[in-house]
DNA sequence: TATTTTAACTAATGTTATTAGTTTTGTAAA
DNA sequence: TTTACAAAACTAATAACATTAGTTAAAATA
């Protein structure tokens, strides 16, 4: 039964190689050879390596957002935020070619990667709304948070921890501890909650 | 006067390349270009592109330590702790070339690499020494301030922040939230305080 | 059935990194 | 000063890659 070449094909395949082979070895000569083709065929459905490269992203946010988005349904508060933390991990562990995607070909002028990008934050924000912080505070915990988890995300990928401390535990401490300082933020606010519209930290 | 060619004169080169041209413009011909020799010459100084990735890796830790050991100097606590995820940032906005190579060139395994990425941990910890903190516990903490400060670098440097709210006032607000949680984790210590040796996390 | 579009193909070009073998050049010894 | 050697440049060649142009076969449509 052969699979019907069409530009989700491609992007399986894409994925496949990237989770199992490393990144780097995403080439369009991989991704014919896989499909049973001759490279330039590929050009048919996608324009060039650039383009894959940028649809794979693409790709990895959407199911980034998705699964940090289910992480948070029927939590609320620390519990979520904490949830959220444990999703990025989760997923760069479990794909982390599609991570090293979303990290390298990143192009955030793209407005579709701009849109995947500022829906994360959007899902934060969210979290964060029982807290009642000012908005401009509220984009501070958000870029707080999202640099925390991509953080560890990024450092563990790339296999900056060897200690025999559990990682795990170490994420669940950050967490906590950030979380800590931000309800004695809140009792002690600063002089910064000047209102704003823009969502997109 | 011409440059007499030397490793040094290459890394030299590679690290103009990087910062102004960007990561993935560091190429073998690229290099020979700027220093006037044919690409193959590279070879009796470097034993291929492989290699000089690696070693411009080095050379960016090497100065990102230097810096992060220097903006700690005369400080100590919180501001310590501070002024080390600004020098974080600040490394990575000078040269996003150099950052970039520390990011994707990895090779954690490689025993050079490792040494220079645990001398980062070391500083972390001696500054948060006052704080009494367990070994274990600390390690969590060096992790989550790595993670806060590593997370904050990268997302700028893909451009993950567009909005109007200064990105310096976020990283504040995020060391003195994390710092604020820290203390408050301080009065009232969880359960694993074990001793550890092992400090490279 | 005839036509148009889709999607494969072959052929060719230019850019890489890399290896092998050769020549030049500078330095140190005779 | 001449000779010997090693360092560091070179040329030539190969293999993997992306990309473009032009061609052909098959499928969909009129």
């Amino acid at each position: 039964m052969k699979e019907k070449i069409t530009k989700q094909a491609i992007l399986s395949v894409s994925r496949d190689i990237v989770n199992q082979e490393g990144y780097d070895a995403l080439t369009l000569a991989r991704v014919a050879k896989a499909l049973k083709i001759k490279t330039p065929s590929l050009y048919n459905h996608i324009s060039g390596l650039k383009d894959l490269r940028k649809e794979l992203a693409l790709d990895a946010l959407k199911q980034l957002n998705y699964e940090v988005t289910q992480s948070a349904v029927g939590r609320s508060g620390d519990g979520a935020l904490k949830a959220i933390g444990f999703a990025f991990i989760h997923f760069m562990r479990e794909n982390p070619g599609l991570y090293a995607a979303t990290l390298i070909a990143p192009d955030l002028q793209d407005p579709d990667i701009d849109q995947e990008s500022s829906a994360i934050v959007a899902i934060i924000i969210k979290v964060l709304e029982p807290y009642h912080f000012g908005n401009v505070r509220a984009i501070h915990f958000v870029r707080g948070l999202r640099a925390l988890a991509h953080g560890f995300s990024t450092l563990e990928y790339q296999g900056g921890f060897q200690i025999e401390v559990p990682l795990d535990d170490s994420i669940s401490v950050a967490f906590d501890t950030f979380i800590k300082g931000l309800m004695a933020m809140n009792e002690a606010p600063g002089k910064e909650n000047q209102k704003t519209e823009n969502h997109s930290a």
